[in-house]
DNA sequence: GATTTCCCTATTTTGTCAATAGGTTTTTGA
DNA sequence: TCAAAAACCTATTGACAAAATAGGGAAATC
C-alpha cells in the first residue's frame, strides 16, 4: 500500500506543476491549497528537494518549483523516491541482503513479476498525464 | 508492501499442494516444513479456512487440505483474503467510503490504473504455475 | 536589519503488524 | 468411554514504522 507520504508527495507534484508557472511557490500556500499541515508536508518536500525532483530557495520570494518539465517526470521516480522503494516485498528492495533461501524460493518469480508489472506501468505514466488540459503545456511550467 | 501474512499464506499454499496428495496435512507438519511457529502459522490458516481456500478437519488424522485444483488458485486471490485488499490505496478498497474529493481528485486515475496492474498480474498467475515440475499435475494434488 | 522562507534535528503520537498465550470443541481409535 | 490429536477461537503483548508536531537555525530579499 502507497503510503500517506507517497501519496501526498504525488498531489504536491501536480500541485506545483499546475501552479508555479515557472515561478517558486511558497509551502505555505502549496500547504493550504493541499490541505496539509505545514509542518507535515515540509517534510515531504525535503524528500522531494534532496532527490533533485524540486529545487527550493529561500529568502523572501523563494518555495519550490520543477526541475524538469512534467512531462520528464514519470509516477515512478516520485513514489520510489518518497516510500523509498517500489518493491512489494522487502528482498527485491534496492540493496537488500540477498535471502538464504534464493535457491529454493517458490514465490520469488510471483514476486519479481509483480515488481515487472508495477514498475512498468508506473514508468509509462508521467506528471503531464495528471494535468488538466490547459496546464499540460510543457513550455508553461518552468 | 506484501506483509508477512500474505508472504507465508502463498508458502503455505505452494507446501500444501506439494505435500498433501489429496490428504490432510496437520498444521504441525507445516510449520516445521515451512519453519513458521505454529501459533503465528495457525491465524494464517483460520484466514485461508474461512475463505474457503482451504479445507479444515479437526481431530486425529485431520489437518487442511486445497479445495480445489491449483491451477483454480490464481494468486490474487490468496494475497487478497490474507492481506485484506489488494488495493494500492485505501480508497480504491472493496467498501470505501467514497473520498469527497473524487470528483477532481487528479491522482485517482494513477492509482486506478496501478489497481490493475496489480490485479491483471496476480490474476493471471495460479498456484499451478509455481510447484516444482512433478507436483504439478492437478490430479496428484486432489 | 527585519521579514520571509527554506532547512535541519528531534520528539511524540498513533496504529498496525507480528507473535504469543491459553483455552474450547471435534474427531478418532484403542 | 476416554485419552490423544487436531482444528478452532478470543485476547493480549511486543515491536516497529508511519504520521504528525515542535523548535529553532541559515539564507535571501527589500
Amino acid at each position: 500500500m502507497i503510503s500517506t507520504r507517497g501519496r501526498y508527495a504525488l498531489r504536491v507534484m501536480i500541485d506545483i506543476a499546475e501552479n508555479s508557472h515557472g515561478n517558486y511557490l511558497p509551502l505555505t500556500e502549496i500547504a493550504e491549497r493541499q490541505n496539509i499541515s505545514e509542518k507535515y508536508l515540509e517534510s515531504i518536500l525535503v524528500i522531494l528537494t534532496r532527490g533533485s525532483l524540486l529545487l527550493g530557495l529561500r529568502g523572501k520570494g523563494g518555495g519550490y518549483k520543477l526541475t524538469r518539465k512534467p512531462s520528464e517526470y514519470p509516477i515512478a521516480d516520485i513514489i520510489r523516491l518518497t516510500e523509498g522503494s517500489l518493491a512489494p516485498v522487502a528482498c527485491l528492495k534496492e540493496g537488500a541482503v540477498p535471502c538464504e533461501r534464493v535457491g529454493e524460493c517458490r514465490t520469488l518469480p510471483v514476486w519479481q513479476g509483480l515488481n515487472r508489472a508495477i514498475n512498468d506501468y508506473l514508468s509509462g505514466v508521467t506528471l503531464a498525464d495528471l494535468l488538466k488540459p490547459d496546464a499540460a503545456e510543457d513550455s508553461a511550467c518552468l
